[in-house]
DNA sequence: AGTTTTCGCTTACATGTGTAATCGGAAGCT
DNA sequence: AGCTTCCGATTACACATGTAAGCGAAAACT
């Protein structure tokens, strides 16, 4: 089985797991206050969504579950990544960052970095 | 109005409106021949469901009619990529970068680009 | 002119998704 | 022991999406 699909109102309930687990659904609930304008109700049942689909794990703790990631941040974000460089970047990542440059979305701040990233680079492998 | 949603499916047929356009369903049809295992009925109702979004639009020539994009491709990359890049590295460049470089998505020639992308920047603003 | 082909438009239908309300049983309170 | 509360599980329902078949008018062919 490959990585689970994950629809966006999911991975917003995931984002919040990645930060802090094990939780509760409480727990969850309350991180989404303000956040996201969702009654209980609809996070419990995105929580279930989430469980058919193996993402996340429930251990009983009394009454209660503890929730818990068992797709990784890692796995997923990898998957998120590669999708869009194959579809628009032919795989590579150069014409990628070429485009955020285009855009100017380029700090000097991020340029230092990948100045520092790609000179780190061409030494371990 | 902000950017229409394109599905998975939809996004497709834009790839080959973008490479080549105006055109005929016919040759968005064969230019997915081999690509895409889909029946031509399922290319025309992506094609109308695209025009009621108004991602494309068709301009009769005789009896049938020429497709061309009106949602532009930089457009809806740059919506695409900005999503991701806010999603997942907190709208920094850099880090994505990094990202891919540990999972080894780097080749030499990306290495050799990147280098000469950031020093060609710099200096221009 | 009648028949066949073409082509866009309409309809179909199962599954996914966003967004909940409700139900049923366990826990807790009186 | 009965009533109330809490919580996960079940059910709901409209709209999106993947994937297509069918229809009707226009064009092309015979």
């Amino acid at each position: 089985m490959s990585t689970p699909l994950i629809s966006d109102a999911e991975s917003v309930v995931m984002a919040i797991l990645w930060q802090r687990h094990p939780a509760t659904a409480e727990d969850i609930i309350g991180a989404l206050e303000g956040e996201q304008d969702w009654q209980d109700a609809t996070i419990k049942t995105l929580l279930n969504r989430l469980l058919n689909k193996g993402a996340i794990r429930a251990d009983k703790d009394g009454r209660r579950y503890l929730y818990a990631p068992v797709l990784q941040r890692e796995e997923w974000l990898a998957q998120q990544s590669e999708s869009l460089l194959d579809r628009w970047f032919g795989g590579r990542v150069a014409p990628l960052v070429a485009h955020f440059s285009k855009q100017r979305k380029l700090s000097e701040r991020d340029i230092a970095e990948l100045k520092a990233l790609i000179e780190g680079m061409r030494d371990d492998q």
